[in-house]
DNA sequence: AACTAATACTTTTTT
DNA sequence: AGTATTAGTT
């Protein structure tokens, strides 16, 4: 992410989040002078573009694919061939249809075409990820595929918890077929476009023996008598509309006059197949992809969509961007070292005008702790020398492997962020409220009415539920309805039969208040009133008020739009936690999340055998999962502008048991003149004793009290620990040596640690601590390694 | 319904 | 090893 570049050349156009900014040749100086004056007016964006990516722009008619090497510029040939089919009035932007895989991809294009063409032009009302374009198009012809307009969409924990019905109606042992296996076959079934009836008997056999397919079609049944649809629906319904209904698939072929699709080496074979059926009468079709990034096999992406594409839509142009504006010579030859080892690649070779800069460096390290130490001084150094913590990136190919760099940052106190992990929208707490607002809106909900009948506790337990659900499933009736005769009986016994028409008429209430009510308000009267709030004030442990954080933010969130049912419309599509920028923090995230950024310093630790080509791929998916493997180094190296270093660790532990690691094969396949061995030179006493326990002391051992980390320590210490942010896990026991007397430390007496921040005394046992710490929880500590504040 | 004990998990994760 | 879920007990 460029955000300190003042650049002259390409001032008119919005900051680039790929760098693209510095282009060696301009093609407008071949020009005549009136001939540049002329198309300067005409087309100023053109002249930001290097030749190649001006042919990808200006190649409008007929299939075309950019294959675009990592850091190349394709954004901004997606962007400005869209900005240049509405400058030529080729199409009006409700003609465009331009597919992403993320969000913020989309969003991302939005802002910056809007940008080249000054946002005169309102929306691109078809700009979009395949969900989000998908549900658009479905609730037009919903009646057209058994769903009403208002149908939901399900998210992953709605689609188990209906699993784990039908199991149990099929008596099946959900101890050896668990529901989310079974989801994740049916997942896989949809991201082929496959409907029951074609998966094949082999698969079929895969679960419950034999039982896969009757299962898939019972679950489909179950979607439509609930009026919903899960993820892949979204694209398997959009199928079957138009294989089903020529004159509707007709109408799209002639609205969506120009198609652009980014990432298409990530396409399945649902939305390759959407995408062709789109595209046949008119063709004008643009995919831009790099199959040398193409990550995201074990999901379902084809990257054999991108290999015949040439196939797939004759008289297509390949256009292949290999400019690379973002690393150095010695990064991109390593880069293509390496990936050169894979076949089956379309074959791109990528080049730079710009300096060879420093040569990938390699280091070999003991073990996890020490590769983490030794990442550690390297960022100090790097500090110390004035560079932006934001500029450094820790990528790992596992996240286990954050939990080292985690405990070491803290312990340093270095600043960092965890960029991916959870999404907000997958949290409990958010889960539970949008549960809430979902059943208020649609009572007929059943799946998001079980999340939250006894969500907080109103003693409606199994017991309940069950009456509730046979009742149901006879008169084949929602759960709330259910609900409603049910308590106009004595099935139950009196206690639940108050709580729960106490919550049925609470609903009704809400429901009253949809019209009327501002929905940010009715939202936190519902959050209110339903005891959801009070449950998590209620509860002591340190997680609630992060909680109760994110029910705010929530709330924040939804005055971005109109109406409650607006919302709910988005929530489960569009709803990615913010970054927080701002401050400046080293960034650690996977390697799969790394893709599509970029940074001036790159850390690749773990490259061991085993891990970077990692064994589960090896063992599931042979050569093409090892390819895999390959392209995730090779989009971790190109991640790097400046600086690359790649480490392994001789020793890791591996589910609780200490190996012996190989250095990966990928290492040795680096080619040679792009690579240089770090010397072992580090900090002298501890070089190859293992890992160091003592961390404050090491710091008095080595005599250097000047370090970066000790000065932020102290800084820490004065203006009090300073904020952590929450997927911060402190883990860690401490092994001390034990001292005979106290230290006058007292019960409840409020405490300072160097690794676990403030804290008060919960119990004395000797020398040894029990501490609440307020942000790393209960931890026994030594009382010399914290001091009384 | 809340506690403890046992047991099962542990790659990546765009929507 | 460590956690996270679940089963079994009170």
């Amino acid at each position: 992410m460029a955000k300190i570049r003042t650049s002259t050349a390409s001032a008119a156009l919005p900051s680039d989040v790929e760098s693209e900014d510095a282009h060696g040749t301009a093609p407008a100086e071949m020009l005549s002078i009136s001939q540049r004056a002329m198309r300067r007016n005409a087309e100023p964006y053109l002249d930001a573009l290097n030749p190649e990516q001006r042919e990808a722009v200006e190649t409008l008619d007929g299939p075309l694919l950019v294959l675009a090497g990592a850091g190349t510029g394709k954004t901004r040939v997606l962007t400005t061939r869209i900005a240049h089919l509405l400058r030529l009035g080729r199409a009006n932007p409700g003609q465009i249809l331009a597919v992403t895989f993320t969000n913020k991809a989309a969003r991302e294009m939005k802002q910056r075409v809007s940008g080249l063409i000054g946002g005169v032009v309102e929306g691109m009302p078809w700009l979009g990820t395949f969900h989000a374009i998908g549900v658009k198009i479905l609730r037009r012809h919903a009646e057209l595929v058994d769903l009403k307009p208002s149908f939901t969409v399900l998210d992953t924990d709605d689609q188990i918890r209906l699993i784990k019905q039908l199991l149990e109606a099929e008596n099946i042992d959900e101890k050896r077929w668990p529901a989310r296996v079974l989801a994740g076959m049916i997942d896989g079934w949809k991201n082929r476009g496959l409907r029951p009836e074609r998966v094949p008997d082999g698969e079929s056999y895969g679960f419950a023996n034999g039982k896969g397919r009757a299962l898939y079609s019972a679950y489909q049944r179950r979607l439509k008598d609930l009026n919903a649809v899960d993820f892949g629906d979204l694209l398997m319904e959009n199928l079957r509309l138009f294989q089903d209904h020529p004159d509707v698939l007709e109408r799209y072929q002639q609205r969506f006059r120009y198609m652009l699709v980014d990432e298409y080496q990530d396409t399945n074979v649902a939305q390759y197949l959407w995408l062709r059926l789109l595209a046949q009468t008119n063709a004008n079709i643009c995919c831009v992809g790099d199959d040398d990034q193409s990550i995201y096999g074990w999901r379902g992406a084809e990257v054999d969509n991108i290999l015949r594409f040439e196939s797939d839509f004759p008289g297509a142009t390949v256009i292949r961007l290999e400019r690379n504006y973002r690393s150095t010579a010695h990064i991109l030859g390593a880069a293509s070292g390496l990936i050169a080892h894979n076949q089956g690649r379309l074959g791109k070779t990528l080049h730079t005008d710009g300096d060879d800069g420093e040569k990938v460096v390699v280091q070999g390290c003991w073990d996890d702790e020490e590769e983490a130490r030794v990442i550690g001084e390297d960022i100090e150094q790097l500090q110390r020398q004035g560079h932006t913590l934001n500029e450094i990136a820790i990528l790992v190919r596992a996240s286990f492997q954050m939990r080292a760099f985690e405990d070491r940052f803290i312990t340093l106190g270095l600043d960092y962020r965890v960029i991916g992990g959870p999404r907000f929208y997958e949290r409990q707490e958010i889960r539970d409220a949008i549960a809430y607002l979902d059943v208020t809106l649609n009572p007929s909900n059943d799946l998001k009415f079980e999340r939250i009948v006894n969500v907080p506790r109103r003693g409606l337990g199994d017991a309940t539920l069950k009456s509730l659900h046979q009742l149901a499933r006879a008169s084949e009736i929602p759960l709330t309805q259910a609900a409603r005769l049910i308590v106009e009986t004595e099935d139950l016994k009196p206690k639940p039969r108050r709580a729960l028409s106490a919550l049925l008429s609470s609903f009704d209430r809400w429901r009253s208040l949809v019209d009327t009510m501002r929905h940010t308000e009715l939202a936190e009267l519902i959050l209110d009133e339903s005891g959801y709030t009070g449950m998590w004030q209620a509860d002591r442990s340190q997680q609630a008020e992060g909680r109760l954080e994110n029910l705010k933010e929530l709330i924040h969130f939804m005055e971005e739009f109109d109406t409650l049912a607006g919302f709910m419309e988005h929530v489960s599509l569009v709803m990615d936690a913010a970054t927080e920028e701002g401050t400046d923090r080293v960034n650690l995230m996977t390697l799969h999340s790394a893709k599509g950024l970029e940074f001036d310093t790159v850390f690749l630790p773990g490259w061991d055998e085993g891990l970077l080509p990692h064994q589960r791929s090896l063992d599931e998916a042979g050569r093409s999962g090892l390819e895999e493997e390959r392209r995730l180094a090779h989009v971790g190296l190109t991640r790097a502008r400046k600086n690359a270093k790649i480490s392994f660790a001789q020793n890791r532990r591996t589910y609780g048991m200490w190996q012996t690691a190989v250095p990966s094969r990928f290492i040795d396949e680096l080619p040679h003149e792009h690579v240089e061995v770090a010397e072992d030179n580090g900090t002298a006493s501890m070089r190859g004793y293992g890992p160091s326990r003592f961390d404050s002391e090491e710091m008095f051992a080595t005599g250097n009290y000047e370090t970066p980390g000790w000065q932020r320590a102290r800084a820490n210490r004065q203006r009090g620990g300073g904020p952590r942010h929450e997927p911060i896990t402190i883990e860690g026991t401490l092994v001390a040596a034990s001292t005979a007397e106290g230290s006058g430390i007292q019960l409840g007496q409020r405490v300072f640690h160097q690794k676990f921040g403030y804290g008060r005394v919960a119990s004395i046992d000797g020398n040894k601590l029990t501490v609440d710490f307020e942000k790393a929880g209960r931890k026994k500590v030594v009382d010399t390694f914290v001091e009384p504040v």
